[in-house]
DNA sequence: TTGAAAGCGCTAACAT
DNA sequence: ATGTTAGCGCTTTCAA
């Protein structure tokens, strides 16, 4: 492409290609004088060098390219930001990373293709990333390569793996409510077996416990966390009397099913009630008036540290393997929008 | 990676490394038994044998790598689209794709780097793809590579381009809205100077006249194309007595404004009101009672039909510049679902 | 402190 | 119809 190569690099500099290499490398244990080495770099810079990565890929054995196996990349912003956090750190490193779209497998033939590709595609290592937090049982050829799952935790517990923070999302959430003074705050939960179903409602006992509110039944309930259920339990939970003056939502599309609700009862928010969501999904918290306060998931994060981990593995480091004992949880930052108020009688109405 | 090389499938075979490359590439002008040609591909599937990249490339100076430059890969759902088709096409030509996301910038200055990251990275050709359609000055150096722009057009006419058929996408909206009956069709547009702005506007008026109904000023606003804008033109073209049966928006959170100017003014999505919106934004779309009929923009299509454009040009085909005159453009699906039914009074009330 | 030279795995021009 | 061989541009051992 760029017709400049390390020689061309020697000739101007007046050295071996060696030592441009050497210089440009800084390679260890290799004494070059400043004096050459200066004048190597003007060199370097004065030609636009920059290596022939084929020849280097060749020569060392090393691609310079990570795989990424992302489930449904395209229907989820999330995705997005995993990549994007990926894509940086690996950046840093002067990774190239190679992304590959997986369908959502249902169950176990689990992308068994999808890696081959990337390891087709000669990639140091695979990042495996799932659409949301779960368990999941990893192709097999994911073992011949280093490899670190974002967003789901390995069920055999071979690989590092990074999620987000579940438990301290809800805590965050359900706090902010009880800190506006909120103390019947109502839980829309999911209904699926997944890490964040029960690790939110942990969170959210959590914190009614740790304030001395005692958790009702009556103001948990669950259904699918699609927008739809998300209304009908609204509706449900806000028809008595007594209703909750607050509802921390499973997820954003739940919270915007409550919403909808809300406006039906005639019900002012955040006046009349305070909504939390989970999520964080642009589209949906940032278009809904009042713009919808959520949980945000560490995405980005969690991509930006799956690669380090993998450079780190890669390094060689990796024999004191010091994985840490279960995945590593990152935090859930609360994203504060207007749909939490203080409730509309400070001390009983 | 995998350890075995073309010589290994040599051995095997009992040929030499040049007939199992030849046989394996289908090397044009090479006569080889196919007695030999079935021994070879025996032995290399037996082995297991995958060609090293890297060695390839150095050796024949193709990197197999083409560039995606995609502008705020992280907050659109839209990029994943279009990075599913281009990766589609890319996997069927045996080339892998290398994304590199972009901040949006506002004005000239617009991605050198990132082309520069790209091309440092060796790739043989860059995508350019744009986060919604418009017309861009690319940087110089997106010179140096064949390139084809996505959702966007090249202010100098050089590069091919994709974009979606606006004009047709509102003519469908619209159209489906004539269909169902209506007469008195309200459009929620854009402000932004931009083409989806000027040709949906034309595809509206199109349909209007192609039914001998007069467009009216009155029924024709427009805003910025957020929630918030798209309610309060809702609310004021709904306002009178003569109101719209119907209602075009621009988008499809101009179309989730409307939905609650609807709710506001007790109409009932569809009986009272039809919307039709545009975008296909899953997110709002499905999730809005009833589900949004809207128009879906072409991303998977736009980045397919990209990279099939970068492999012509790869070809070397390219010589006969065939290049069609302006941007192709790609046609724009109607996507129904269950915001639009017949008005409530067929012929005037 | 610097340089010569081998060779990574493959393709393709040129034998045979 | 099949085989020999010369590199592609780089890193790295080894020698100077």
């Amino acid at each position: 492409m760029n017709g400049v190569g390390i020689r061309d690099v020697a000739r101007l500099a007046g050295v071996s290609i060696t030592t441009v290499s050497h210089v440009l490398n800084d390679t260890p244990q290799t004494r070059v004088s400043a004096e050459t080495r200066a004048r190597v770099r003007a060199a370097a810079a004065q030609l636009g060098y920059g290596p022939n990565r084929a020849a280097r890929a060749l020569r060392t054995n090393r691609s310079g390219l990570i795989g990424l196996l992302s489930e449904e990349i395209a229907t989820t912003p999330h995705a997005g930001r995993i990549i994007l956090g990926a894509q940086d750190a690996a950046r840093a490193h002067d990774l190239t990373l190679v992304i590959v779209n997986a369908e959502r497998e249902s169950s176990g033939g689990s992308h068994r293709d999808d890696v081959q590709t990337l390891i087709d595609r000669q990639v140091e290592a695979v990042l495996y990333a799932t659409m949301y937090h779960r368990e999941v049982s990893v192709p097999a050829n994911l073992r011949d390569v280093p490899a670190v799952l974002i967003d789901a935790t390995d069920r055999d517990g071979l690989l590092p793996a990074v999620v987000p923070d579940e438990v301290g999302g809800a805590v965050a959430a359900v706090t902010h409510l009880v800190e506006a003074g909120h103390r019947r705050i109502g839980f829309l939960n999911n209904v699926d077996d997944v890490p964040a179903t029960h690790e939110r409602l942990v969170g959210y006992k959590q914190v009614l416990h740790r304030h001395g509110i005692v958790a009702e039944d009556r103001l948990i309930l669950q259904a699918p966390s699609e927008t739809r259920p998300g209304h009908a339990l609204a509706r449900e939970v806000l028809a008595g009397d007594d209703r909750p003056t607050a509802l921390f939502c499973y997820n954003d599309r739940m919270a915007m099913g409550a919403y909808q609700a809300a406006a039906e009862l005639g019900l002012d928010i955040p006046r009349d009630l305070s909504i939390v969501g989970f999520d964080n999904q642009e589209l949906i918290a940032a278009n809904l008036f009042p713009g919808l306060t959520t949980v945000a998931l560490p995405h980005y994060e969690m991509g930006e540290w799956a690669v380090e981990m993998l450079v780190h593995l890669l390094s060689g480091d990796a024999d004191h393997k010091r994985l840490p004992d279960g995945p590593t949880r990152l935090h859930c930052p609360l994203v504060t929008r207007g749909s939490v108020a203080a409730p509309r009688e400070p001390r009983k109405a």
